[in-house]
DNA sequence: CTGAAAGCGCTTACAG
DNA sequence: CTGAAAGCGCTTACAG
């Protein structure tokens, strides 16, 4: 029997219940729970409803979730699949606080607090049971496996997945689409590609995209390397790729999936003394922080990634009330800055 | 009376519960509970445990956690409360998800799968009600006041709070020591500080423990300026500190409060016509991705973030048994790469 | 307008 | 070795 845990928290005696909240009001517990569930109009007369609120305020009532969800079956809960998060510093707090709590059977939930002057979130408000449905990047593959038999509403994200009950998509294809247009039209014809070593979904686009919207603009690919997602592995790949021989003509511009290639390109640049973009154009992808601390600065594709979430959570949302939902495809665009420039007439 | 959820998902019928599988293993509910909870040794026999695992196998069964955490009172469950994620792709996502989550009273729940070939923790297990504590960073003070009133068991990381049942730090005055260190030993004597605009316990520790390493060995804090933690805040402020004039002597190293910093002043130094690290020594702080993407690559103090989420979730456990917390203080070190060098003689 | 009662799926004494 | 029963705190028909 809890009546307080282990260390003695939440003050003297019991957690205040609805029952007690009744005893305190004067009235049943199905009464606060009409009152509290904002269910009591034309049920309960106002002035009891005042007196209840009173009561739960006096007593810092705070309902009970697992009750609550026992109950309801629902639990309002999304999980959002994601791969590792990208390598800060309060992403790989968040890993290291999930390795101890997986050993100890404990979950962790994670609640980034918001910037600035939004609105605070009630945090207790992430805080729920078990899951009703689930969002996931088609970069967690690993992950999806296990999902997938669970038999839970499923969202994708920036994928075609067809296994699953919706799509919120990128249009990452139209963002090579952008950056092709964009070289062409500084002179550009002759790009070497900088491919991430991924097997997703939205790589594979990349790649396809980027082949295409040349060849059909008079431009093509003459070299692509492949490298493993981080700034070491873009330093050493397009560094292969800007000393081959005899592949053809040389490049005038390095496409790159990734803001975090294209900054290991830039690196591998300057140690190979070409000057950026003078001598070479890089264009990166994703719009990161990083894409402006590097120099120069890197034209890349910026992608809604706040929106993506939004629209996958809606999604979810329709799924769970059972209405269709529309593959969505979120648009991005180019932000030009000063890793490209003209074609280098002599080369 | 959910049967199934609104989407029909599920497959058909039911989720199984404990009666399901013991109507199937032809046992009460009681003994179904006891064996798949671990606790039938010397109270079922192990035929009968078998039978019942084999039924619950087959039928597909996940104990209820909303049943099992009213029952228990407890949760496994703890908060982590960090400032908003650092600001890359999936941070920016779950931020998405979260507030719309937020606006339909839903809580998102994020797992943030493992990279590479490590185990992946079954994506259910972080699914949970409620909250048995909280581990909170001391940069999300508005969370915290939230938190406060609610008299769960409290962790502190990277704090000197006293209000809270255990603190995690992190040695960062041992890490400006490290720095200043390293400096003076490459002769600098007059040392700018570019400073974090967050009113936050960590970088009050670090400005002091900067002055103080400094006076102490015969350098000193010739400039402080502020900037708000970004690479913008940091360009700005730098050529503040760098062209001001009339203010004793010139610096010759930079100090920054962490690497999004250091990467404004890189790029405040090379407009200024500056060449680092030969005419100016610059220092970052937390190694964060960016500090190896800039050219020169940033001198900088590492943190053991994954480290400080473990022990921050190993010490709530421990408070959650009842156990006496002492405070730890993890170690730092300086990682020394090519933005600092020997003080210019000339300037 | 208000209360008594059922039941969500578990765990754990308590009988046998 | 196994089962019947209580009860965790809610929500929601159902009576009155």
């Amino acid at each position: 029997m809890p009546e307080k845990n282990a260390a003695g928290h939440r003050g003297p005696g019991r957690t205040p219940t609805g029952h007690d909240v009744a005893g305190a009001a004067g009235v049943s517990q199905a009464t606060v729970s009409l009152v509290l569930g904002g269910k009591w109009e034309g049920r309960v007369s106002p002035r009891t409803a005042e007196t209840v609120r009173a009561a739960a305020r006096a007593l810092g009532y705070r309902p009970n979730l697992a009750a609550r969800t026992l109950r309801m079956g629902r639990t309002r809960t999304a999980l959002l699949v994601v791969p590792a998060l990208t390598g800060e510093f309060f992403a790989a707090v968040h890993q290291g606080a999930v390795e101890v709590a997986t050993a100890h059977d404990f979950g962790v939930v994670l609640y980034p607090s918001p910037e600035g002057v939004e609105r605070a979130p009630d945090p207790f408000a992430s805080a729920r049971t078990a899951l009703d449905g689930v969002i996931a990047s088609s970069m967690a593959p690993e992950a999806l496996a296990t999902l997938r038999g669970a038999g839970l509403p499923l969202v994708m994200l920036d994928s075609d997945e067809g296994a699953c009950d919706a799509v919120v998509g990128v249009d990452v294809a139209d963002g090579m689409r952008q950056v092709t247009a964009h070289l062409l039209a500084a002179g550009h014809r002759h790009v070497a590609h900088l491919a991430a070593e991924v097997d997703s979904w939205t790589f594979a686009v990349r790649e396809s995209a980027l082949r295409e919207a040349l060849r059909a603009q008079g431009g093509a690919v003459v070299r692509t390397g492949r490298a493993p997602l981080s700034v070491r592995g873009g330093l050493a790949a397009a560094t292969r790729l800007l000393t081959a021989e005899g592949n053809g003509p040389a490049p005038t511009a390095l496409v790159c999936d990734s803001d975090l290639l294209a900054a290991g390109a830039l690196k591998a640049a300057r140690r190979l003394g070409l000057r950026v973009p003078e001598e070479l154009s890089v264009t990166g992808f994703d719009d990161l922080m990083l894409a402006t601390a590097v120099e120069p600065e890197l034209t890349t594709v910026r992608l809604p990634a706040e929106r993506v979430g939004a629209a996958g959570m809606r999604a979810l949302l329709a799924v769970l009330e059972g209405e269709r939902v529309e593959t969505a495809r979120l648009p991005v665009h180019l932000v030009a800055r000063g890793s490209t420039g003209p074609c280098p007439t002599t080369r």
